[in-house]
DNA sequence: TAGATTGTTAATCGATTAACAATC
DNA sequence: TAGATTGTTAATCGATTAACAATC
């Protein structure tokens, strides 16, 4: 199944718990599609990886397409959450009703920092992260979520595969190493920051002026080289202007 | 250029600030590659959508590159944040060093409830929403976050889109509305995780028994339904038993 | 020059889309 | 039956990959 097919099928779940929520019993591709902010053609083959779930002529059973939909994400049986790192982010997602309330209850919080471990937050008590084997194994956890810094991302992943964990989202953008069959997900929130700068270029905002604009179009012009080994336009020195006319900040 | 070249831009930004700070000054494709976890010949393919930027036979200047993809990025001339929320998620990015260390200070944090108003939060003080667009126009913010429940999405886009922003990034699932121009980018931390649920599956994990796995291979095995329009297995009734023998969860 | 590495090409691979036969 | 909608096919589109000519 595609990796694209799979996040959409989260998307649809979400519309299906509200749709189920409302009453609504039966819809059809179209309405789901559009509800869903995709097309129906792209809907229904999507569904068609998970087999026939709707009836020709119909639509398809709210309730029966949200549970097929859960069995084929693995969510049957749910999962529990511990999350290591109880700063700013890991605190505020062991609170975060977007977890709970979705089906992924936080069932433990963990950190290093002797003034962190023993303090509540919300239903949770922070342990230290030398009781996070046993904890896991206690409460049967399934997933694990990185909200340390950087420099430790590494050695808490590696604790969490010690204590059985085979799913790991981790929020430090730098990479980490994993044993085959663990499966990690990392979620940088600045690369999506900058995702979205990116897009709003082509959009004209007042912000991002003409430079920025004309230096995407000249990378063809390049005027030729000098007979030994220099780089296009250095960025510092010789000169603090680049060969597209603009100030390049320090 | 491709979206999926725009994402791994921002990650090859970050690895070549890592290599600035420790005084690397030239890379070639295949060790910047191996650092971001990207194959070399992808690497260059990336690159190449920027315009020659490196030197055959040697490489790349690692902050030539840098200041390359940051304007590409549209990242030469800053953005500042504003998080609209001041519950736990919105409280807990003000605070989050992983925006403001990567170049996306927050200068302002709203909400409507009177409790909150006036609290500080880290550096920031939170303010009504009533103000949001004095304050954009006040601290020039250039982009905008959602962190509000799912009801107030959609009333808190329009707000941002009339301050005057044209990026908006939303920690909410629910579908919103936004005029052409505006780009809108969505967080769904809980689909992230069930993304990880599904790609747990195939890799054995304990708690994903034989029920769940087969449900997704007996798909095309279905035997003739009947004469009347009827689903293909009720999810709840009049049988708690799927066609595929296993038991759904009500 | 010889060695090394880029930038680009062409082939492969995978995802999206529109159209429509199947069928309720 | 007639109308409606699914599931699937085939064509299109876009991204990835390997190979290599260009060239420092």
């Amino acid at each position: 199944m595609p990796q694209a097919t799979v996040t959409r099928l989260a998307s649809y779940l979400r519309v299906l718990e509200a749709m189920a929520d409302s009453g609504i019993a039966i819809v059809s591709s179209g309405e789901l599609a559009d509800a869903s902010g995709v097309g129906s053609a792209k809907l229904r083959k999507d569904l068609s990886f998970l087999g026939p779930n709707g009836v020709r002529g119909v639509g398809y059973d709210v309730r029966r397409l949200r549970a097929r939909i859960e069995s084929a994400l693995g969510l049957e049986r749910g999962h529990r959450v511990v999350i290591v790192g109880a700063g700013n982010l890991g605190r505020a997602l062991a609170g975060y009703g977007g977890f709970a309330g979705r089906g992924f209850p936080v069932v433990g919080l963990f950190d290093t920092d002797p003034a962190l471990v023993g303090t509540a937050v919300g239903a949770v008590t922070v342990r230290h992260l030398d009781v996070l084997a046993a904890s896991c194994a206690e409460f049967e956890a399934t997933i694990g979520v990185v909200a340390t810094p950087d420099s430790a991302a590494q050695i808490v992943c590696d604790a969490l595969v010690a204590a059985g964990l085979r799913r790991i989202m981790s929020f430090s953008p730098v990479q980490v190493e994993v044993p085959g069959g663990v499966e990690l997900r990392v979620v940088d929130l600045a690369a999506e920051l900058q995702v979205l700068s990116f897009h709003g270029i082509r959009n004209g905002h007042h912000e991002d002026g003409a430079a920025t604009a004309s230096s995407l179009d000249d990378a063809g012009t390049a005027p030729a080289s000098s007979s030994r080994v220099r780089f296009p336009g250095p960025a510092v020195s010789p000169s603090p202007v680049s060969r597209n006319g603009s100030v390049i900040a320090p």
